[in-house]
DNA sequence: ACTCAGAATTTGATCGATCAAATTTTTTGG
DNA sequence: CCAAAAAATTTGATCGATCAAATTCTGAGT
């Protein structure tokens, strides 16, 4: 037989449509006896409510659409996909289901947001790499279409726009959590390996570090500046300015570094020049930093999952909360989580083949809280 | 205004409902004046179709369910995600989206795909991670349910079920080409460092290193023997692995890997062994390949999209193809592309500083078609 | 002019669910 | 025991599109 419908199930229970989708949808205002004959047929039938009829007729579809950005910008390429994965499964447990799309342009995208909100397809959106001015989030405010962005708007004014709900990774206490670790293990003059001024994420991470080094060791303006370089993101380009930083006498006593990339270029450089033992740490947490045993700054993308559907959905429903009635907090800034490993490569012990001269040392892991 | 539906671009226009959606779905069958006239209603009420609405008529949702998977197996993770993304744009250009869903269990994953095949939300299923007497696959062919896989069913019956359609990427080839390659430049003794037995990709691959040994360096089975080596596919393992391989004298003049992960931890144990110059050539072509400088066999996981879709939609179209009418071929092998690079780490220099020896080495890479 | 096939267009029904309002049943309280 | 309120259930309308069938228009052939 074709898929039954609510009609079959209310036949085989003996009541009507309307009962039977009470029972799916408010089941507390359906008498038990009721509910439970009902709940007998619909198992015993085997029914699925159809979700394109419920959608057509709420004007709602449950479904997060989500662009997957076209370009991939390597090792840290993945954190999008792992924030999707993420999301998936957060949604799943609400119920929601997650969309994906891809568009060429800023242009083009609001154009696929526009076709996939007033086509019912999807309720509220999910940005990531959203950038100060974005005309996608002007777009989306100005026509009320409800979303969250992965990321800050770095503008001062709409920083605290309560029209524009966002989750971001609160870099600055992550670094500092890092540094500050370094200098418990015994580090004074722990360096910084960041992006090119100005960036917004990149200035973040770095205000952490800074604030580690005054308050913790007392640092001067002057060796904050001597202890940190720029480099654009690529393992080439940061093992160079490693190494440059390295010949110019600048040795630091750990490295904290903007990004995994920045960090395996400075791992590079640092046992390249001899410093095997230099302790850095990178952020991301990418598979690169695990496979190398770089300690790393972990972005916690399931915590950011839930924070996402918390801001579109409230703290427990299941539907699309509209801003302005109950003005929870527009915006949530997730701790990230230090993940500390030991090097298990990079072994610069000449051309020894002796087996006292291992390899690989014991790689071990251990997350903070 | 509310968004504007058939109705009001029937009004605008002058005409029935009915011609609007002819204008829309075939408009071969329009007279080209009256469809010139609606097309300016659409394009001046700015109107879209509802998509739940066509659904819900049509029985059908132009989407197409993903499963992620919930286990993230480190460098090589990432494949999927890369796949999921590749896929998304080519169903884009079909007019088609992608829905992902999450499930615990194998069983889990047959009662969402059951809810979402019967609540008409999606037309068709991508799986990928299938084994043999999958009860997923078995699942899907006995209720009708239109899928591919991406991967091939290992068991020999499988292989060739016209019902079973499946892409997958030619290990064997790209195994055989990287390995020819590394002839072609001058080695005669490649090894191999490979997966344990039995593993049904695994074995594919090093089926192809195999093939290309015996018809190129013409290598006995003792040579092949005492060329490869097994490890579970983790770095720190590899690395151990192929460090007992060369201390026991067994020194190949090149490696090729079953995956990026083996390469690294090849590449690892060669350069502590002094073996800088080896050449390696991974699989997978990840985002840590290309960090390290490492050559790899490439998924080329755009082609596998096309091919996912093409067995679904046929060469065309835009909607699913009942199997058993048109015979079209069950299953496509892709074949994946060298992509080579020259390490640009891992420089054995010793302490030195000099300007002159470079801790970095060009970078490029090239493939081949 | 006139018929008739084929093209172009319109009309009425339908997909499967939920909403809003109406109706019936049950409970409460005097 | 009955009226009024509350709870439970049912009925009719509707979401926005497409399908199938009916109708009107067009142009070729005589």
């Amino acid at each position: 037989m074709a898929q039954p419908t609510v009609e079959d199930v209310a036949r085989e229970a003996n009541v009507s449509r309307q009962t039977v989708s009470n029972v799916i949808n408010t089941p507390s205002i359906v008498k038990p006896a009721t509910r439970d004959r009902v709940q007998a047929a619909i198992a015993q039938l085997g029914y699925r409510p159809n979700l394109s009829a419920r959608r057509l007729r709420q004007q709602k579809s449950s479904t997060i659409g989500v662009r997957l950005d076209p370009v991939r910008n390597g090792i840290s390429g993945a954190v999008l996909d792992r924030f999707v994965h993420a999301l998936t499964e957060q949604a799943d447990a609400r119920s929601m289901r997650v969309l994906l799309f891809t568009a060429a342009s800023p242009q083009d995208e609001i154009e696929q947001i526009r076709s996939l909100h007033e086509g019912a397809d999807v309720d509220a959106f999910v940005l990531t790499a959203t950038f100060h001015g974005d005309p996608r989030t002007a777009w989306l405010i100005e026509n009320d279409v409800p979303f969250v962005t992965f990321g800050r708007p770095w503008g001062i004014d709409d920083m605290d726009d309560p029209k524009h709900l966002w989750v971001d990774i609160d870099g600055r206490e992550g670094v500092k959590d890092a540094t500050a670790r370094l200098i418990d293990d015994g580090a004074t003059r722990v360096g910084w390996v960041g992006w090119p001024r100005p960036s917004g994420t990149g200035d973040d991470r770095r205000a952490g570090w800074e604030e580690a080094m005054r308050e913790r060791v007392g640092a001067s303006d002057a060796e904050l500046v001597a202890l940190s370089v720029e480099s654009y993101d690529g393992v080439s380009e940061a093992t160079e300015t490693v190494a440059d930083m390295l010949r110019a006498g600048r040795v630091p006593d750990a490295l904290v570094c903007a990004s995994d990339t920045l960090a395996l270029g400075a791992l590079i450089a640092a046992s390249s020049a001899g410093l095997t033992d230099l302790p850095i740490i990178g952020f991301d947490n990418t598979p690169v930093a695990e496979a190398v045993g770089l300690s790393s700054v972990d972005q916690v993308l399931d915590r950011v999952a839930v924070a996402t559907l918390e801001l579109l959905l409230g703290s427990e429903g299941n539907s699309i909360v509209s801003r302005g009635t109950d003005a929870g907090p527009s915006h949530r800034l997730i701790a990230p989580a230090l993940v500390l490993r030991t090097p298990n490569h990079l072994p610069l012990y000449g051309t020894t083949t002796e087996r006292t001269a291992p390899a690989v040392r014991n790689h071990h892991r251990k997350e903070t809280s």
